[in-house]
DNA sequence: GTCTATAGGCGGATAGAC
DNA sequence: GTCTATCCGCCTATAGAC
């Protein structure tokens, strides 16, 4: 009984250091960058020592697409910000609002965010699994339920409905690399409600509606 | 004279040496990202010694700089590819088509291409400066032609010109991040004429003509 | 201007005590 | 499992000869 108790504590106090290092992790590489990263900084941030880090991951790049899987798989997972399947009930016009507001409002706030979306895109060429295990977990998810509700909406007269899911999402994805990621908001000006309002209508404004005006 | 001959020929072929690193450093950085980027590697593929290279640019970020404002000034300047402005000329859906076209051949022909864009995004936290003068050399310039066609086509019927060439634009763009530089193109398959089709159909299907239909 | 040679530091990764 | 101490290589940047 006793040796449980000191084998499950033993234990515990292993995952928790796990989880701080991939906490110190964090950090470090989504404010230097994999090739910048230092293994001792992510110690000194996780408070462990480098050996233990080596201990828990076999290698930098171990470590690094461990980071990654598991932010793509919990922390970044919703694009739609922090909307449930509920929101996804209701007018078009008011429904593609609210999805298109939490996307710009996640990304603008979030300067998390927008390192991992650096970081991924950065490295793509080089972690090219960890680009693609992001497609999976992120854009995949957000894509399929914007086409399962473009879809319901019989008032809407889409010519292709996951092409038209790609110029909804393509189009604010895009407004954030240039406004937010590339600080492009002096050079190119956009007021997100005027791109927001004209996206809509464009979408919706063939909708069956249009016949009894 | 002699003495002029000399100088000449002297300072000629210091220039060369100039262009030598700068395309060696062209290949180290869009193959490894910055930080991972050797001044040994750029010294040796430019064939100078690595101190010729501290005596044209200052340390590394000086180096780095020098390169991306050469290239967005040059190499990557045109978004949509070989296209002069007489391809502005013409049917919305046959211009636009071409636009297309030539945008997403020639992300996915042209490697290098993919590695800038990959290094300008992934850097852009670090070195916001270059980020803006990839905006204001690459994407403003398309965006103004785009929007400058749109605007000449009357029988287009759109309610808002910028916005529409934001979505025609990020759209695209937005593709070919999916598809191309995140490797995406087998977990959310698309084909691409069926996007070029669908997306200029949503933008055209309201010209004017439709009324004598 | 260009080279060779080298300084000086920080990188990733490990050995061995506890 | 975790630590301290250390190895060794590559990094950026420079000194000094030509």
């Amino acid at each position: 009984m006793k040796r449980t108790k000191i084998q499950n504590s033993d234990r515990e106090l292993s995952v928790e250091k796990k989880k701080a290092i991939l906490e110190g992790a964090m950090k470090e590489f989504l404010a230097q960058g994999y090739a910048a990263a230092s293994m001792d900084r992510i110690a000194t941030a996780a408070g462990v020592s480098k050996a233990t880090v080596y201990s828990h991951f076999q290698d930098k790049e171990n470590l690094f697409s461990a980071l990654v899987e598991q932010l793509v798989q919990k922390k970044f997972q919703n694009i739609f910000g922090c909307m449930d399947s509920q929101a996804f009930q209701g007018e078009p016009t008011i429904v593609l609002r609210q999805l298109a507001t939490n996307m710009l409002n996640m990304a603008h706030c979030d300067e998390q965010f927008l390192n991992f979306m650096r970081l991924v895109i950065g490295e793509s060429g080089r972690f090219p699994v960890l680009a693609q295990a992001f497609i999976s977990n992120v854009e995949k998810s957000a894509f399929a339920k914007l086409c399962h509700y473009l879809a319901s909406r019989h008032e809407l007269v889409l010519s292709d409905v996951e092409v038209t899911a790609r110029i909804f999402i393509g189009t604010l994805v895009h407004f954030i690399i240039i406004q937010y990621m590339l600080h492009g908001g002096d050079i190119l000006p956009m007021e997100r409600d005027r791109l927001i309002d004209n996206l809509i209508k464009l979408i919706c404004d063939r909708s069956k509606d249009r016949e009894s005006w």
